[in-house]
DNA sequence: TCTTATATATACAGGTCTGTATATAGATTT
DNA sequence: AAATCTATATACAGACCTGTATATATAAGA
């Protein structure tokens, strides 16, 4: 990928995350990545274009992150779900995290025919799976009924900490989390 | 208030629920309204305005809704806590519910400055202290940590179900609330 | 009937934003 | 040196949106 792409990916994604996707225009983007719009259309082919790359490269990034650092860490299915939030915030308080776009996206564009809405939605969607597997292998009875649990606590407790630094909403998403798992597993 | 100006805002609410309140004109609400522009600025002073005043109408049916029920169902503060879900649940799934703005449009208006975004959170913050109230008062310990758990579950699941209904996350939310709140008490 | 208040219809100024057109500069290759 | 590729600089068309100006209609009260 050439330099300059990456730049806008990179530069795109702060300030999305920062100001907001509707709220950043295209000039701002440019001139903050020191470059021209010209270059930036030749890369994406709109701003739609590059909002959903910004999107894909971040929910990439972070899945492909956690699955195997809990590979890694964790051999007991049990102790993956555990482990869950622990390495989730690790991520969140990491000095290059950049956000999670999709967990905002889909309140920034909630009309449903919207592309932005749709990925957004999916990702949450995946993410959501992702918990459900683990709670399977750790044979847990209503899996998709954990998995729901945990990730509206997980998704809210990242926007808590996006918009404010420090609430200790993740300190306390962690312990919720700890309640729910066990309470599942004893069942 | 004048039928026009309360019209206006019902229709506000709605469109903004449906369509998002950056995507929706206020040529569309007029048109929808069935009035017009000139009429719209009498009443409110900028779209601004109208936005603050949707806002602000939900959040005061809504709480006010909700303390009387649990006022008038529920003695001891513990079971209000119990039944803070079932209230809410009751709330999000009548007829004319038309949405809890407060819980968007924070994320619609990031950034901190505007004054949208400053009430949404105010309006989230108030009702995080209200659950922290009752949990105090059944002697919970930690009553603002487990509301800050509540209020994470709560507001993940009604945008769910905003977004999807029938979706299922306020059946969960209520099944982890109730175990959150029970593993508070026995503490 | 005359006046006054309220609502309508419509046009438009002024701003913002996306995406493109045009012209130019620098660098690499042939 | 000529040609080609990549990036810059800048201007601008076209769309959309908010908020206002102007002219007209309607209804009620004095």
């Amino acid at each position: 990928m050439s330099s300059l792409k990456s730049k806008i990916l990179i530069v795109a994604t702060d300030l999305f995350q920062t100001r907001g996707i509707n709220s950043t225009g295209v000039d701002t983007i440019v001139a903050v990545a020191g470059t021209t719009k010209m270059t930036l259309y030749k890369y994406f082919t709109s701003k739609e274009n590059l909002i959903l790359e910004v999107l894909e490269k971040g929910h990439q990034d972070f899945q492909s992150w956690l699955s195997e650092k809990l590979n890694s860490n964790a051999k007991k299915p049990s102790e993956k779900l555990q482990k869950l939030f622990e390495f989730i915030e690790e991520w969140v308080t990491s000095p290059n995290f950049r956000g999670m776009g999709f967990i905002k996206a889909s309140a920034e564009f909630p009309n449903e025919e919207s592309p932005v809405h749709q990925l957004s939605s999916e990702q949450s969607r995946q993410f959501r799976q992702y918990i459900s597997s683990l709670a399977t292998e750790a044979n847990i009875q209503d899996a998709d009924g954990l998995a729901l649990q945990l990730s509206l606590i997980f998704e809210g407790a990242v926007q808590a900490e996006q918009m404010k630094r420090g609430s200790g909403a993740m300190k306390y998403a962690k312990k919720a989390a700890k309640i729910l798992i066990d309470s599942s597993l004893t069942n």
